[in-house]
DNA sequence: TATGAATGAGGCTTCATTCAT
DNA sequence: CATGAATGAAGCCTCATTCAT
């Protein structure tokens, strides 16, 4: 509320917007402090006025980057009623935010390595499980609503949502490896439908 | 005269064996080279006479991994003829290879967002997306011969074949996140047969 | 908004300093950064604040020591004005700036042979014949004034310039070998001696 | 005698004579076990066979580089009796001998560097000095024979030594900088008669 | 005797973090 | 608050030397 604590969050937000910038150029794995301080236009010290260590900042951008995803997801996603609707346009706007911005995958690819289980089996990035899970049980909710309104076949909802996402990563991870062109929106869009039309009665 | 004679590839496999058992541990992003010397039971400099740089053990080690799950699959799809019980075999086989022990599936995740493009452009595992490119040319041949002996319906078998290892790969990676469990066969095959909804007439 | 202030090039200076206390007791090729940075009073790190290789410290010191021979000799052929006094009076100052610091010459030496073509052709002090140079010029410049003004024999002044370095060279160099002791100030005066009698009309 | 020992001194001198190779192409400094053993065409165990240590073979390889100077110098020496001849040759001779084989003269003053008082103050080559005391004592005997034939003036002939030393060491080491070029044989003559002219009655 | 595979001590260099200003 | 100079732990890699064959 105080001016204060609004600019401290501000510029926080600054590093990480910077911590992303360097990401994309160099990976979260080979980043330095000093390029993330310039990115930001800071000094190198400032940062630790802010965050308490490299990792801390790797975590702020990581849910950054989630946040960002969710603020993309959400206005598409008001606009549409029908379950159906919803999951592909939960799909493309999906492919949509990565598509804007291609460096973008790359981080979040980076973000999941990052978050695999490891430092003799603890995960670097506690909680990379955590923003999956949220996903995976909007879909689910989703689904289920679908499901229910008649529109879906009656299968298992969290199955079914494990399945859409996995697809939804899987076809990113490619586009990530440079193997499909997720940019071309028709193979997205007959992805989607191969899929729904497992899905759809 | 004689000196002592070693079988040099055999003691790189050894090397990247060892190397393997480290990145399991402590990921791709985060070992040391004296722990790859310690698990390989040599000393740090032998490394050195076997590879060049920690870079080229990676590199290995990665191209060892890819044949292991070749080794794999090889003899699995042998005995079987139908495409589309290869299908399945290729979806059964692969994740069996990653539940046979937990670790390898870390260790590839990690590979590929070691082989995303990086330092200023250049991946640092170039052929990864050779690898892949390899598994798609494969499942698009065993789809496509389904097509054309009329089991499977009549579409694109390049983009069936990267849907299919989208799947694939997603399920994989949510079960390395920890969000699904692979080694319930269960959840694979339903998974497997809403693909294969899709696909089969 | 304050940071610490700190004088650069003072600094530098300093460690450069440290660097030719090491040499005088190492030698050039056989120095390590950890010596540099106790001798200087620094850090390891600090030592690539402010140089960004070993080399470059090499480099620098070797600047620095011809710096300072330049700095004792200049004043000392500022008080005299006749050719035959500035020629003798090269040669003593340069015997003292030796003598003061015995070991300088042997860092010298060392700085000779470490400019010397290596590493397959190219020298690892790429300037150290350019400060030779100037010397030569320098001294061609006096004796061709000599013969000018007809205190010296009419004369190939650059000829003259290189034997009389190429003595002082040599005598500096048996001394620093222990063969002859140039502190004795008449060892050196009378081989002057002997060179101006063939020099003098 | 026996032709054991005969070969083992022969494969001694093929491995220095490799180390000389080496030395001439890396410098003293620089050289690694391996490139000796190479230049000498055998295993690298095998140094350790005839030399005891690295150090053990810089000291060799100076040694049998000062005896093929002594070896070139004899023969031209035989054949003038008279004391100033015999000056003149040892002066063309030297530098006959270092112009045959430009190299051997980096060679010859990484040697002295690496002679030079260091490890704290202990020469990593001990000898260096006496090799070059035995050079000073044979020429000051000649110039005493030239005085005492009444040829030469009735001078110091240690110190006219040690002069006429330090002229063609300061020479050699303006050549091996790249200054003077000692292959024109003019230049060496040159100088030569100047010494000589302060020298001679 | 000859070899080269194996080794590990040691050095240069990087970089996260601290802290004086 | 902000800064960047200072630091030293840590890691990759080199290479002299050893030793099994």
């Amino acid at each position: 509320m105080t001016p204060r604590i609004v600019d401290k969050e501000k510029k926080k937000q600054e590093i990480l917007r910077g911590a992303l910038k360097v990401f994309a150029r160099r990976g979260v794995h080979d980043f330095k402090m000093i390029q993330v301080a310039q990115a930001a236009g800071v000094g190198k010290g400032t940062l630790y006025e802010y965050f308490s260590s490299k990792e801390e900042i790797v975590v702020g951008s990581m849910t950054l980057l989630l946040e960002d995803l969710e603020a993309h997801l959400k206005p598409r996603l008001a606009n549409v009623v029908k379950p159906v609707d919803q999951v592909r346009e939960y799909f493309f706007a999906s492919f949509e935010f990565f598509v804007l911005q291609k460096r973008r995958l790359d981080v979040l690819f980076d973000f999941y390595a990052a978050g695999l289980p490891r430092k003799d089996g603890v995960p670097l990035l506690q909680n990379m499980a955590g923003g999956y899970q949220q996903a995976v049980d909007f879909l689910a909710e989703v689904i289920q609503k679908g499901i229910d309104s008649g529109d879906f076949r009656p299968i298992d909802a969290r199955i079914a949502a494990l399945s859409l996402l996995a697809m939804l990563d899987g076809l990113l991870f490619q586009s990530a490896l440079g193997m499909t062109a997720i940019a071309d929106r028709k193979l997205p869009e007959k992805i989607c439908d191969v899929y729904l039309g497992g899905l759809l009665k």
